[in-house]
DNA sequence: TTCATTCGTTCGGCCAGCGAACGTATTCGG
DNA sequence: CCGAATACGTTCGCTGGCCGAACGAATGAA
């Protein structure tokens, strides 16, 4: 609220790439809806409804769907929907156990989802960029015979990520270090001639929550992401937070125990050593090292196994989540008391251990943050399976074209 | 940068408006600058610039000051600044042992400051807002004196802040407990009839070392506010990051030992009784109770007494120093490690005790956050007085002014 | 069938930014 | 000392885009 929000001069033609994205918007979120309706939800006259939705019809970003609108009287409206074929968003993800792509349409329906474990721990870059875009080549593909095309991409990977060149500056639990991921990318998904985005995979799981998980309320949460490593995606008011480099939530590197154990990162007591993938099946008495290569939080997997001795009633196992719930509560309250969200939500392996693991981490997480403010901080589990950061990379590309359609009209005139 | 950013249309009105604002701002910015440079520095042409100069200098926010651009060829251009008398903002602060008010002009230019010790701890909120609007009434006279008329108020205290309804809903160091202090005021501080705004302090100090300290230049940072509490308040992009609640920032009660001391908090080993400036005092040998009375950071004040002990290298408070800068720089870390901030800027009593804290500071700050992240937060120290937070009231009141001039136009036409 | 009602379109008016041309003020060079 | 060059600020006609009112279209109710 303080200072211009943009420094660019506003004109004729921005303020009509605003409500032009004022109008899709508003088609996205509730569709099917006509003409009026979409007058009346955005304070634009029908007149000038009319004019913008022409244009979204010429760029086949909606189109009118027959069907009237039932009941009421007078004259009834056409509805307009997204188009379900046109354009499409591919989100990619490289994590420590699996490669994900995933393809979604403009109404961030998931259209195409393929996941495929394997170790990419220090495997060389160039290798895994192979993997992946052999991986996109097929989702691109899938997403073609339904009529798709592909807009833009974004991948999702488990580090500290310069957005800017679209570089992983550091992700420890792959031992990658400046690698120049868009630029290895670049050769071989096949939309390479659209934009690459690169982004943290827990930023992007964080959107996928509030697109495909039960976050369509959440408008200022913290996702806590769980796999091998732990990271936090901060969404305030609908919108993520990144900080100054796009390095904020960097939740695992939390200090627990500044006298703790040594950290991959080069701290101690790190947060990731009590409760990260690892430390839990450790203290469970599983051998992480053995099941790593088959996938995080599939059934088959390690978490899959731990899964079962709990549901066993295994004392070892039922301690671990006991006590990395308790660990992770309080990382989470010195997250709530800094960064002030309404509702914390358990995603990745917590939302599958939540049953073991929800009732200690409530209790830390209250403890640490007592009647110093109005309400605390709602808990909720994530409803959304492992390969949520891909489909939340592939929404945040729906979503830019979304709020930019400016940019997708084929009007040469605006070139 | 996902979702339309407002979800109101945008007509020629609203187009005006913004680009009215983007002038002014550039005037603020950039002072003394004349039609052409505006033109070329927002990017609308001298036509739209002129025209709106027209409105700004019938509003009397900016005036001509009839001195021409020296040196370059061709006809000079007449310069523009922003209106020295006219409207201000008003800026007030309750603290724990004081009360400040400073009244702030459009450009931004400090005033009037009166700053008044007292021990509120504790005390009546009536009482202590009886006081308050005494010494603001007093701001306000000196400021008519200068031709200087009050905006708006802003109201800083150390606590947490329901800025709806204005009311303090925590705040501990004060054992204020949802106190109304808008509705207290609103018929005591002379600018009744204006806006009354309350605001965390920490939140404002940052703004002012934005506004009045070394921050000029800084967009994403933290400001530390140490006082009798510790609050941090948070930059990003040159915008104060409130939280969904406005609550983001309060560091002094992150949990540094689980198993330490009970708080007032209602928790136990928080930041505060290890750095806080009670429990600084008391590790150097200082009795803090005594001092109280009178008044924070001043020379005369219990942290004079302190520097003066320190400057004669009393052995106790060195350490008292070297201990609580480690405290401090241990929760900076994970702060940091949060929310990414460019900078953190040492405010309030640290400020004060840098020359004998900041090493120590540095050294566990930067053990927090190895080799993880690409650069590692510069550190500042703030060159702000105790009233950093009254000032920076001001300045978020002037500021407001200059985002919306619209409301501010004195045309009868557009009410 | 007729009327009320609502939908979507069309048309004139207006706001506001743009660009070009113009008058003006100043410096420079002859 | 005076014209040329340069830059500043204003004026004027044009255009993009929103608004409001009026109108034809489609439907249900009487």
């Amino acid at each position: 609220m303080v200072g211009p929000s943009g420094d660019l001069p506003l004109r004729p033609r921005e303020m009509r790439d605003r409500n032009r994205a004022l109008v899709l918007d508003a088609v996205a979120r509730h569709e099917p809806i006509t003409r009026a309706q979409l007058a009346a939800r955005t304070g634009l006259t029908k007149s000038s409804v009319s004019a913008i939705v022409g244009e979204l019809l010429g760029a086949h970003l909606v189109v009118e769907q027959g069907t009237r609108r039932g009941g009421d009287l007078g004259r009834p409206g056409t509805e307009l929907v997204l188009a379900r074929d046109g354009l499409a968003g591919l989100g990619l993800e490289v994590n420590v156990d699996y490669l994900a792509a995933c393809v979604v349409d403009l109404a961030r329906r998931s259209r195409v989802q393929f996941v495929e474990g394997g170790d990419n721990r220090g495997r060389d870059p160039a290798a895994v960029a192979e993997l992946l875009g052999r991986l996109a080549a097929a989702a691109v593909a899938a997403a073609a015979t339904q009529g798709l095309t592909i807009g833009a991409t974004c991948v999702a990977v488990p580090g500290l990520v310069d957005q800017g060149t679209g570089t992983v500056s550091h992700a420890p639990n792959l031992e990658w270090h400046g690698v120049a991921l868009r630029r290895l990318l670049g050769d071989r998904v096949p939309a390479a001639h659209t934009p690459v985005l690169v982004e943290n995979d827990a930023n992007v799981a964080a959107l996928g929550e509030l697109w495909f998980g039960g976050g369509a309320a959440l408008r200022d949460y913290v996702h806590i992401s769980g796999k091998v490593g732990i990271g936090a995606g901060i969404v305030v008011g609908g919108q993520l937070f990144r900080g100054a480099h796009g390095h904020a939530g960097e939740l695992g590197h939390t200090t627990l125990d500044p006298d703790g154990d040594p950290c991959m990162c080069g701290g101690r007591g790190c947060l990731e050593l009590f409760c990260g993938q690892e430390a839990i099946l450790r203290a469970a008495g599983l051998d992480p090292a053995a099941a790593a290569a088959t996938g995080t939080g599939r059934a088959d997997g390690p978490v899959g196994a731990l899964v079962g001795r709990l549901e066993a009633r295994d004392a070892r196992a039922l301690a671990a989540l006991e006590a990395a719930g308790g660990s992770l509560g309080t990382a989470a309250a010195s997250l709530v008391k800094l960064v002030d969200p309404d509702t914390v939500v358990l995603g990745g392996i917590y939302a599958v251990l939540a049953p073991w693991l929800s009732a200690s981490f409530r209790r830390a997480l209250l403890e640490g943050i007592p009647m110093t403010r109005a309400a605390p901080p709602r808990i909720a589990i994530s409803t959304l399976g492992p390969d949520a950061a891909a489909r939340g990379a592939a929404g945040l590309v729906t979503a830019g074209m979304l709020a930019h359609p400016d940019a997708l009209l084929s009007d040469p005139a605006r070139a």
